[in-house]
Parts: structure tokens; sequence; C-alpha cells
DNA sequence: ACAGTAGTTCGATGGCTGTCAAAGCCTCGA
DNA sequence: TCGAGGCTTTGACAGCCATCGAACTACTGT
């Protein structure tokens, strides 16, 4: 499999960051996250198809958001809560607060 | 001139917030609104056209997160700081923190 | 009334983005 | 080795978005 690459996080501007998590499934996505400590794999729950999911985990990816380690045919995707805060402290805890607040089905 | 609508912060998506602040050019915006505690009017130092700020201020505003005034032939803009807080406590600070942080000429 | 200044809107354009189905990889288990 | 499951990539497409210049509106001062 390609190399799956991390950016660093000091080389992420606060626009990317903000861009990834300004759409409502990728929104629902590291809200899952969160939630679920990380440990979720393929099994989000969004009302997208498989290859649309897959897209927006690269976006978050992409944007150091997201960190992705194949553990044999599945993928482990974790949130990196601490590097992200290390250098925008502050800014993702609110958002995923306001995130879980927002989704009521 | 028309009428000028601000929307009720409680009718704002996230995800919609999120939108308004993930672009350079906004993020300074409201950096220098942060800074500036709201008065500049038309004085922004921004590098797009007149019309290309006007749309950002748009956007803005649409999404809540600045209130504009009409002062004679000059517009007052300042951030919608108390209502966001309300309705998405703790998620503006750090932004602005980081926004700040991060413009540096 | 007139000219000037502040700002918006229009029309056009190029680029980005979210979406899907279909085809392609990897990895595991039989 | 073969098949199946899990996820990614590709190709295509429609819609949105940032950007500009030019035309337009609105207010002020003379």
């Amino acid at each position: 499999m390609r190399a799956l690459h991390h950016p660093d996080l000091a080389s992420v501007e606060l626009a990317t960051l903000l861009n990834a998590l300004a759409d409502p499934v990728r929104l629902q996505v590291v809200g899952q996250l969160a939630a679920a400590g990380g440990v979720v794999c393929g099994g989000f729950d969004v009302p997208v198809s498989m290859s649309t999911l897959s897209h927006h985990l690269k976006v978050l990816r992409e944007a150091g958001l997201v960190r992705v380690t194949p553990q044999g045919s599945f993928r482990q995707h974790e949130l990196r809560l601490a590097e992200i805060e290390e250098h925008y402290p502050g800014v993702l805890p609110p958002i995923l607060a306001a995130a879980r607040r927002g989704e009521r089905p």
C-alpha cells in the first residue's frame, strides 16, 4: 500500500484545518471519532457512499486531523488531538463539543 | 439600500460558521476586526480587490459572524462575539488567537 | 445640482469540491 | 492459490466559490 502521508501540524495552515472541519459529513466523522475514542475503522455512520467517505477521510488526514494506521485489512482512524492541541490550543475541543451537541437524529 | 439581513445564530449550522472561517482572507478580516475592536469599516488590509472584499464580508455576515451597521456613507463592521459565544461557546476565541498568532508580515 | 467617495452587484471565468459507480489493490482465511 | 471483504483510486459530472473589472447605488459636501 501507498505511503499514507501524515503532515506535520506545524506545516498545516489554520484555514486548511478549518476547511477540513467545514463540512457536515466530516464534522460527523470527527464527532464519531471523538465519541468512540478513535477506535472506529470503516464503521462510520454517515449518509454517503463508501468512496465518498474514503475521500473525506483523506481530506481529514491531509489536514492533519486524523491519523490512519493499517491493521490487517482494516484501518484504524484516530484524532490527532494532542498534536493539534499543541499547535492550535483550544481550537478543537469546543468544536467537538458543538458537533456532539449538534447531532441528534 | 437593501435590508441587510443578519441571521439568528440559532439557525446557523456549525459547518456554515466554520466554512466562513475557512478562508485565508476572511480569517485575516476577522483577525483585524478582533484586533481593532470592531471599529474598522472598509479600511481592511487584505490582498484582494474591493469587490472581492465585499463578497467576503457578505459571507461573514450571512454566517452570523459580523454585524454591519451603515453609518452615513461608511459601514461599521463588528464581530458578534457575545452571540457566537452563547451558541458556540469557546469556539471563536482560540481561532482568533491562532489567527492573530499566524499573521506576521 | 454636482462631483466625489464608499460600497455593492453583475457577468464572466477558472478552479476546487462533493458525489457516485466501477475498477483496482491488499490482506486474510480456506 | 483462490476467493472474499475492506478500502482506495479513477473517471465523470454538477455545483459551488474566489476573483476581477465594470457598472451601479447611496450618501456627503460644496
